[in-house]
DNA sequence: TTCAGTGCAAAAACTTTGCAGGAGG
DNA sequence: CCTCCTGCAAAGTTTTTGCACTGAA
């Protein structure tokens, strides 16, 4: 069930910029919803195909575009991975630690770094519109990592 | 012509780690070094090419890795984009700002964000070993970017 | 009715790998 | 002399594209 609010920004959007309201464009933004922390287009894809929703990758790509335009999702890059998707639903903008002994990662809000980035921004005649930081560390004795970190995938 | 200080990082990272000290790799090291700003694994071996300087794409590859590993250079990814490289040699630590309208990029330095990241590691009982950030904004005016910015590529 | 969206497969773009020959330690 | 490195081509991975058909507006 996609809340109404993400759905209305999200049909917003579509019909700002021409683009048609599908039953595949929900049915993919449902399904993002549903991932409980970053995925891949791929990872997203296989499953829907899991749960018997049938839509090519193809469309799954394009979908996730269309929602990292209209802010519902933000894209990552860790270092050469693949390109990972989080939805912002619900959540503070937060940045991420990834281990390098164990890939996990660690997740963390900073208010003060978006304030800096806002200023900076403005200082050069431009308006932010997103932000993304990866942080690396690796654990004090490698082999035994002791932080509290999600797994990586 | 390559600075001493920085073949001898690298030769002893390949020493420590059991790699080779070999032609192709200071090939490389100087080639990156020459690069003025970002570029990526294709570039770099094509500029080589250019310059008559032979050596194989692959190798191109594994050694912007090692360089990577030892700290010479940092990677960077734009939502998605391939990935870049950068030589941090000369430079403080700063963080990328990307106009999503003319695609340029503007650099800027912030110790403070160094700070809080290591603070927030070693929270968690991590050690930081490097950060990177890309912040995406648009101009006031779009078509009219009149910010002071390198070209991307 | 019209044109954007979809699915499929094929292509493109980027990166890694296997292997045979060559060179560093 | 034993490995690791290199170059090449081939394969792998991830993402985009072309095209015919479908369906939203």
């Amino acid at each position: 069930m996609i809340p109404e609010e993400i759905k209305n920004t999200f049909i917003t959007y579509l019909k700002q910029n021409a683009h048609r309201i599908t039953n595949e464009r929900f049915l993919i933004l449902d399904a993002a919803l549903d991932m409980k922390f970053h995925f891949d287009a791929d990872e997203l894809y296989l499953q829907m195909k899991n749960n018997y929703i049938n839509v090519s990758r193809a469309t799954v790509y394009k979908t996730l575009e269309l929602m990292n335009e209209c802010n519902i999702l933000t894209k990552h890059n860790f270092k050469g991975d693949r390109t990972r998707y989080e939805t912002k639903i619900g959540r503070n903008h937060h940045y991420h630690i990834m281990c390098i002994t164990c890939k996990k990662i660690i997740e963390f809000e900073y208010p003060e770094i978006e304030k800096i980035n806002k200023k900076v921004c403005k200082a050069n005649n431009l308006t932010m519109v997103d932000h993304t930081m990866q942080v690396f560390a690796k654990c004090e004795n490698p082999g035994k990592c002791k932080h509290n970190a999600n797994n990586y995938n």
